[in-house]
DNA sequence: CTTAGGG
DNA sequence: CCCTAAG
């Protein structure tokens, strides 16, 4: 099921020269000043009625299926979320700094655990009871070892959304004067003002599965679809961008070139979760989680945290809604609304029995989202390599401490496993090499390093190293022209 | 919590 | 990058 997403009427004006990435940047931008203040669920009432619980079972699961949609398991009843609207509502605006609570989602390996054709029509399975408990006790053990993250790895892929149907595609019909020229631009791309006027009127928001006790209120339902939908789209929101179903992964290319202009009507976007993995660098990424991790301690995702500490003010003048009306309040739709914005931790941990928080609260928490990938940079390797080159191979805490203590995304962990993949980079051809080359003579240097601190190799010798890099220093140069 | 390695 | 068995 795709969701429409909320009207986000983005009229985006672009230049048919500019880049894609510009063109989802305000896309983005506009998406995000939207803000979904509101859930509703109209199919719920149809697919999903309450009878379709069985008194013993109380849960009902939120899922995000992929793409390959076959890698969500649950425990209980599935309900599958048939369509559900986003409403916005002009006014409340940093949706993402309202929404960072996200919980249980989970995935599992098998999908046979889920069968649509097995719903009794109602979208309603059952599971085995026993795997709930298996996996709560996994959890719970992987949680207290601040092992965030860990079955969620299927659940937030960039690109599952693939059906995009004709229907998220904006039709330019009331696309004002603008309109008239972009049809002109169809034939001809020679306009005077060079631009496209794009009017997007939704987006597909991926197929979601929710779980919760079936004696929640319809008023936790919506917040916890709305934080479903908020851990797809409430990370960092992209916007991909489709072209008769084909997604455009190169945001280099202009409007011009993927014909955008020129086919309108094949034109489809989606919400993406992750960040898009381009050419960017690794600096405009993360910045703001390393900075506010410590003050989100206490809520949501990583990838949220930021957000936290600027929805207080919001959150606190809506805490008297809720602890008066408490998640029972299902009726006056501006309540639910507003209830919806609502970061509520406590009522979820109640409601979402399943998956009781991460207590330790600490950071990154609930939402195990496999970080964003964040290639390193060549400066970042030569800081390693050095780090390297006086303190071995085997004190990666010592490494990360020295050289990239401050670099909170890079754990000594990785730190470890970015030499691992240097020293074979270091092994292969040039043209076997991906990524953002790495100079030469850095990749000799770690070569060395790792020769000279290999087990076999004299040993560290107090902290400094022995002979290749203390005294040959000089030879070391010469040998790689540095 | 760190290491060290496999996934 | 993730996950974990061992220290």
């Amino acid at each position: 099921m795709d969701t429409n997403g909320a009207e986000v009427q983005t009229d985006a004006v672009e230049k048919p020269s500019e880049d894609l990435t510009a063109v989802k940047s305000r896309v983005n931008h506009r998406v995000l000043n939207k803000s979904y203040n509101s859930v509703h669920l109209p199919f719920y009432s149809d697919h999903v009625p309450s009878a379709c619980f069985p008194s013993h079972r109380n849960n009902v699961k939120i899922g995000i299926r992929d793409d390959d949609e076959n890698s969500y398991s649950f425990n209980h009843h599935i309900t599958k979320m048939r369509a559900f609207r986003l409403h916005s509502r002009a006014g409340c605006r940093r949706i993402r700094k309202i929404f960072t609570t996200t919980k249980h989602w989970k995935s599992a390996p098998k999908l046979k655990d889920y069968d649509p054709s097995n719903n009794t029509g109602l979208g309603v399975k059952s599971f085995d009871h026993n795997r709930k408990s298996i996996y709560m006790r996994k959890r719970c053990q992987a949680e207290s070892a601040s092992k965030r993250r860990k079955l969620f790895h299927h659940s937030l892929k960039p690109d599952y959304v693939q059906e995009t149907s004709s229907e998220s595609i904006s039709n330019l019909p009331k696309a004002k004067a603008v309109t008239s020229s972009f049809i002109n631009h169809k034939s001809s791309f020679q306009s005077k003002d060079g631009h496209v006027t794009l009017s997007i009127k939704s987006f597909n928001v991926p197929e979601l599965y929710i779980e919760m006790p079936e004696t929640s209120t319809v008023g936790s339902l919506k917040r916890t679809v709305m934080e479903a939908v908020t851990a797809i789209l409430g990370g960092e929101l992209h916007v991909g961008v489709l072209l008769q179903g084909k997604k455009i992964r190169d945001d280099s290319i202009t409007l011009q070139q993927t014909g955008i202009s020129l086919n309108s009507d094949t034109l489809g976007f989606m919400l993406e979760p992750s960040f898009p993995q381009d050419s960017q660098k690794e600096p405009p990424l993360l910045p703001p989680y390393d900075n506010h991790e410590p003050l989100s301690s206490s809520l949501s995702s990583p990838i949220m945290n930021l957000d936290c500490s600027v929805d207080h003010p919001l959150a606190t003048s809506l805490d008297k809604i809720e602890n008066t009306q408490e998640s029972k309040i299902v009726s006056a739709e501006e309540t639910v609304d507003i209830k919806a914005i609502v970061p509520v931790e406590p009522l979820n941990a109640e409601a979402l029995s399943i998956v009781p928080l991460n207590h330790k609260a600490s950071k990154r928490s609930e939402l195990s989202q496999r970080r964003t990938r964040r290639p390193f940079s060549v400066s970042e390797v030569e800081a390693l390599v050095e780090a390297v080159e006086t303190l071995g191979t085997g004190r990666w805490r010592d490494v990360k401490n020295r050289a990239f203590d401050d670099a909170n995304h890079r754990t000594y962990v990785d730190l470890k496993d970015k030499w691992k993949t240097l020293v074979h980079t270091a092994s292969i051809s040039p043209q076997q090499r991906r990524g953002e080359p790495v100079p030469q003579d850095l990749l000799d240097r770690v070569l060395a390093a790792h020769s000279m601190w290999s087990p076999h190799q004299s040993k560290p010798h107090g902290k400094q190293q022995t002979e290749p890099i203390q005294t040959p220093p000089v030879k070391v140069c010469l040998e790689f022209e540095r």
